[in-house]
DNA sequence: GCTGCCTTTGAGACCGGTCTCAACGGTGTG
DNA sequence: CACACCGTTGAGACCGGTCTCAAAGGCAGC
């Protein structure tokens, strides 16, 4: 019932095994030169006492803490959630733990959090940056020597490995299908934040979305289309700013018939924000999301989507961050091929504004 | 490009600021006399500098660490998604940090990761224990001094706070509602590890399942009706366990015509398997599920759930931890109770078996 | 018997903070 | 002028591991 309970330590074990200090160390820790007879009476004496030793301790002298600092916009999205936990497994399988940073997708407490992560020794982090352009606190993890691997994004000037899936063919496919069913006027809505209305694909610098953006545009011109900069709609935030984007987006002259959800959180508002519009899916407008979950096969009409394998991405991540740490040579990053499944949600243009059925 | 890079420390900036390394400290750290002129110039040399202190070994001699080690069976599960987004938030706010460990609801993993987050000296505990019956480790953790809060689910033996949801009432009414549309036949579907078949209250000890069954049971009761026990099925873990008690509960010579699912991954897999058995919801069959996300009010039809406010419960489960770390005296656990949102997934008993239409 | 080498051992430095303690200088008091 | 008392300061112990280094002991070879 006393509040400090000293655990034991070193010294203590050697005490009750009756060597020295160093050697109780040796003998515990596995390493240098122990006989037989000092190893076995260390492990009795350590079994008996009920010896742990202190991983801070041990971080502190070692320079090492095999722990890894993760930070994520937001573990509630099902998107993180999955990548936390093939991140989690191939740590847990390497001996290491895992340090969670949440940052709301706040560049402030994205940059606060990095640094916390670094004061507390993390032997590296894994960063799914909120930012594109922001990368002085990421460069400082570099600067310093720390293994830093990136999630989802790529940060501008920053010569470091990124961990994202391909998704310029399955853009292109997902667009290819649309028109195929007499779509050209397709929406395309992402939570990056942008200041100003997106112009051109420098715009978007390399992130995935520039890919996404870029399938579009290749299909579109394969059918002797463009794509029109006004129905590329960044600051797809949350559930208000998605409503307006709506208002905008029909109140257009010619507003459009298909629409691309960058994210599932994205997805789930537009169909709230269509249902309140009376828009059914696939008959009044189409509807492709990124990223696949379980509940989009249950959904009417199921949902055509855009896969991508999220955990093995995580794992990987992971996975190339430990070998970084231990020195080795790292293997070139596997495709993850961003994949269409096609679904329910696509179908043909009917009358977009009435009296304009074929 | 060197690998080391010695970060600075007191002791640099000490000397920068031709001060005693213990000055130097009581100016960072903010403890102890300090004249304005010693802290000035300290501080100007630290930033000078660049330093951070090391919170590694801050947390070695002060014997805090300033984090949390979080314990959860599926980080992918949304409803610990939902509850490691509280937890985490809770944490920030009070200058904590959250060391994420995924049990794959496997008793020796979490054991074994509750002994490894003790070894790196988190401030407390947060586990959403895999067996109500296993306890020796958490044991342990009280043992040790240690703060802990349990998540979900309570351990037989062991005094310690528990955040859960209060279900008995909502699954009273769940219940009620559907005796009210002529069930009397409803199946129980949880996750719970049961080593014999479902027999009697008792077998479920004091877990949530035991109140959520008990509810059912007090409204059958009213009704007149009693609970079949073969109508409560355990280890429903996963895909294939889920069609295999669909396969058992259905070959029944009067098989349920209503199910509740004890939680969304339960469901998701129920749906799919409902649907391949053709049984179409309401009409062949009702659902009602454990928890609330988004996607549930767009399948068709939209679930009617019983909900639990999860984000909140997190975000209480780490105050009441860095509360009790605080040594502050804690108010009574609010009460959380679960909530039943009725939407479509509820009908009427029509044609169970065929020519039995009214 | 002496040298050289290898294994085993213990003493103690070290990591980078916190914190105790004694000392120092200045002020107020009797 | 002696004394107590205050704020300020520096030296150094301490946390609990790892790791260096020198010494001790055993054994082979000459």
């Amino acid at each position: 019932m006393s509040e400090p309970i000293r655990r034991c330590t070193v010294a203590d074990v050697a005490r009750e095994a009756k060597v020295s200090k160093a050697q109780a160390a040796r003998a515990l820790g596995g390493y240098g030169a122990v006989s037989e007879e000092v190893a076995s009476r260390v492990q009795t004496a350590a079994r008996r006492l009920g010896y742990r030793p202190n991983e801070l301790a041990r971080s502190m002298s070692t320079g090492r803490s095999r722990s890894l600092g993760v930070v994520v916009g937001d573990i509630e999205n099902p998107h993180f959630g999955l990548a936390t936990r093939g991140i989690s497994d191939a740590a847990r399988q390497a001996g290491y733990h895992v340090i969670l940073a949440n940052t709301d997708e706040n560049p402030e407490t994205e940059r606060n959090a990095v640094r916390v992560l670094m004061d507390k020794r993390v032997d590296g982090l894994i960063v799914a940056p909120c930012r594109s352009n922001d990368n002085a606190h990421l460069q400082e993890v570099i600067n310093a020597g720390r293994a830093l691997v990136l999630f989802d994004r790529m940060v501008a000037g920053l010569e470091v490995e990124v961990i994202s899936a391909r998704f310029e063919r399955a853009a292109e496919r997902a667009t290819q299908r649309l028109i195929a069913q007499g779509h050209h006027r397709i929406a395309y809505l992402t939570s990056l934040r942008l200041e100003r209305p997106y112009e051109r694909l420098t715009d978007l610098g390399s992130s995935p979305v520039a890919q996404r953006v870029a399938g579009m545009q290749r299909a579109l011109a394969q059918a002797g289309q463009v794509l029109d900069p006004g129905l590329v709609r960044a600051n797809a935030t949350n559930r208000e700013a998605i409503a307006r984007i709506c208002d905008e987006l029909f109140s257009r002259p010619s507003p459009p018939t298909a629409l691309m959800a960058s994210d599932n959180l994205i997805a789930l508002d537009l169909l709230r924000e269509l249902k309140r519009r009376g828009l059914e899916i696939p008959r009044d407008i189409s509807l492709v999301m990124y990223d696949d979950f379980p509940w989009t096969e249950l959904v009417t009409p199921a949902l055509t989507v855009i896969a991508q394998p999220v955990y093995a991405m995580g794992h990987e991540a992971a996975n190339r961050l430990i070998r970084q740490l231990h020195g080795e040579a790292s293997e070139p990053i596997p495709n993850f091929d961003a994949e269409l499944i096609e679904r329910g949600s696509i179908g043909p243009v009917t009358c977009a504004t009435p009296r304009q059925g074929r």
